[in-house]
DNA sequence: CGTTAAACCGACTGCCTGGTCGGTTTCAGA
DNA sequence: TCTGAAACCGACCAGGCAGTCGGTTTAACG
């Protein structure tokens, strides 16, 4: 096998058990060990392809994280015409994987940003850069709505962007209490009211 | 002095020193030394007060968290008889707070409710129980609301209620990334557009 | 086949952590 | 003033951690 390929099939399999063990367990509660045990690689390798633990959650961030995050929340809105309908839907799917335990990445998001607030910066800007991707985009597809007659014209963009936002990490921080599928179908509902309250009036 | 007072008294200094230090830099990465250095205590003073880590944090939960939840988030709107003004201007104060690096236990409760999921199912318990009155009382206030006039009868009070105790949860996390001023005042400008979905029509 | 570098191994180090325990100080009450 | 229990001290232990390093395996290539 190409070597190079050998690499970045390594490095992979390091990111993905990595990821899934630091967003169950929280990074400061997951050791290094813990990732190699599972993958039945050592110490070497790991140091080998990875500079520090950090530098390795950081690569971790920014190969599986922002991919993940960009197909799952932002791509899935870019091409819909009624973006209002479209961030429904969208959020709707992404909350259905959170129900049946998978890793829905705009909760790991959210975690790794309380998780890392206050105690690690560098991590913080990162986070942070992907989430103001997710509200740009957000904030465009909702200007394209006005345009096109699907949002009304007064509200602010960026004001429902962070709202639609922090309203969604919000409803994930409460799942983690149980009654998923409860508070699921109760965020979607209070969502289309608010939704409704964006909508441009509908002349009978 | 009486002996039982400075019981009381040793260990509430602990308990505010550790919620402090538990808050900004997470419960898993504050060591007993970091809050007993801070109080120029030793670790006997500890264990001879507190039996463990864990049930340390368990007594901050009851004795500092809970009463503050309830004594800024509830109370407040206890007494009111527009429910959703109340909710309005309790959260709005509760932003201003946190807007100025005070602690605002709303947050505290979110952040703590991540950074314990999957890791400590009997904190998380706690945790969750203390969401669940919060939740109660805004239910409560909700439906007072519905009988007063003040708003509209159909609307399902729980779903109301999780969605803004998700909302605001989720401003929190995103403030996280600064901006907060910001944030706070679109945060409440759109839960105005919300409330104003869930309340009766007026009839000019 | 032999060479060479990439990939990987795992024992080791130094540090930190939660928790223990025998001892010392403080002070209310006799 | 004396006593004894509550309050506190701090050295110590066992275990876990990130990171190091000298050595071994693997496999592409001449």
């Amino acid at each position: 096998m190409d070597k190079n390929l050998k690499r970045m099939a390594t490095m992979h399999r390091m990111q993905v058990a990595g990821l899934e063990l630091f967003y169950t367990q929280g990074y400061y509660n997951t050791s290094i060990d813990d990732i190699l045990k599972k993958l039945n690689l050592s110490k070497g390798a790991f140091y080998y392809h990875f500079q520090s633990k950090e530098e390795f959650f950081i690569s971790i961030v920014q190969n599986l994280v922002f991919r993940k995050v960009y197909s799952m929340l932002i791509e899935p809105i870019e091409g819909e015409s009624n973006p209002l309908r479209a961030i429904e839907i969208c959020l709707d799917d992404a909350l259905q994987t959170a129900e049946h335990n998978e890793m829905d990445f705009g909760f790991v998001l959210a975690n790794f940003m309380t998780e890392f607030n206050g105690r690690n910066e560098k991590i913080v800007q990162y986070l942070r850069d992907i989430c103001k991707v997710w509200e740009v985009n957000l904030v465009t597809a909702l200007q394209r709505g006005k345009s096109d007659g699907f949002v009304e014209r007064h509200i602010d963009s960026e004001g429902v962007a962070s709202y639609i936002m922090a309203s969604y990490f919000g409803i994930r921080t409460l799942m983690v209490g149980g009654n998923a599928r409860m508070l699921r179908y109760n965020y979607i509902q209070q969502m289309r009211f608010y939704f409704r309250s964006l909508s441009p009036v509908v002349i009978a």
